[in-house]
DNA sequence: ATGCCTTTCCCAGAAAGA
């Protein structure tokens, strides 16, 4: 079994290189994020043919997650409980949706940026992740193979960024950021690591500008969270690089997750 | 070479991304 995921920066701009991206790899499941179209938007027909039902969570110019399955797509939540709201808590943003598909189940997040640590963005990514940990605690501890795929916007490690020193005074590496991916872990979820065709790091993000994607300038920020009973059926995960390059990609690559269960 | 930012709102430029 095949699970992916991927932050596709607008489903509808990558779609003819989605559709590609799903025939060439032959996933059985995707968790998809940044998908920027509105509830109802998505555009389900296009993967159809391909075997995919599609369950989306999306509230239009931002934000939106998506599951692919093409091995069956149940108990489908949009959101999470105890989700916070930016910039108030009437307005809860669409960044997670879970489903089971087949014998897996899976979490797509796509975690708030935090813009900078003295934002109130920053604030709200942190609760955002705190709720994860307790609305994925149920799910990491069962017997059924579970993960949370996606954007995490937090890179695990300093080796899991280009330059430490660039990102001294910014988000995605502060210690309160890890401590919320050590929550997870200490909820039963190991980080599935996954190994890249060049280069010595696991990059999964490379910005757009500067030509950072030829420079090695990038980011591993992609993450897959996985339970015990997840974790031990890996038989293999990567980057696909390939798909960061060339005309009009994402700026996120996909990760890939093999399991043999 | 893999190549120097992109997408959305909507028609201009701001906001957001990380």
């Amino acid at each position: 079994m095949r699970i992916a995921t991927w932050n596709v920066n607008s489903v509808l701009a990558r779609l003819p290189r989605l559709v590609d991206w799903l025939e060439q790899t032959a996933p059985d499941v995707v968790c998809l994020q940044e998908t920027k179209v509105g509830p109802g938007a998505f555009p389900a027909e296009a993967v159809r043919p391909l075997g995919y039902q599609v369950a989306e969570h999306g509230e239009g110019r931002w934000n939106g997650v998506a599951v692919l399955s093409r091995v069956g797509l149940a108990d489908v939540a949009a959101g999470m409980a105890g989700a916070p709201g930016f910039p108030d808590e009437s307005t809860i943003e669409a960044r997670t949706l879970a489903a089971t598909c087949g014998p897996v189940r899976v979490r797509s997040v796509y975690v708030p940026n935090g813009r900078t640590p003295q934002d109130p963005h920053y604030a709200y990514k942190l609760r955002w992740l705190a709720a994860l940990a307790d609305a994925v605690a149920g799910d990491a501890a069962a017997a059924v193979p579970f993960a949370v795929l996606g954007d995490f916007n937090v890179a695990p490690a300093d080796d899991d960024v280009w330059d430490p020193a660039v990102f001294a005074e910014s988000t995605h590496v502060t210690p309160a950021e890890r401590a919320a991916l050590a929550g997870l872990r200490a909820a039963g979820l190991t980080d599935v690591v996954p190994t890249i065709a060049k280069g010595p790091h696991p990059y999964t993000y490379w910005d757009y500008r500067a030509g950072a994607f030829h420079k090695g300038m990038g980011m591993r920020i992609d993450l897959v969270y996985a339970n015990q009973a997840f974790a031990t059926a890996v038989s293999g995960a990567y980057v696909d690089r390939e798909a960061r390059k060339g005309k009009g990609p994402s700026d996120h690559a996909p990760v890939v997750v093999d399991l043999d269960l």
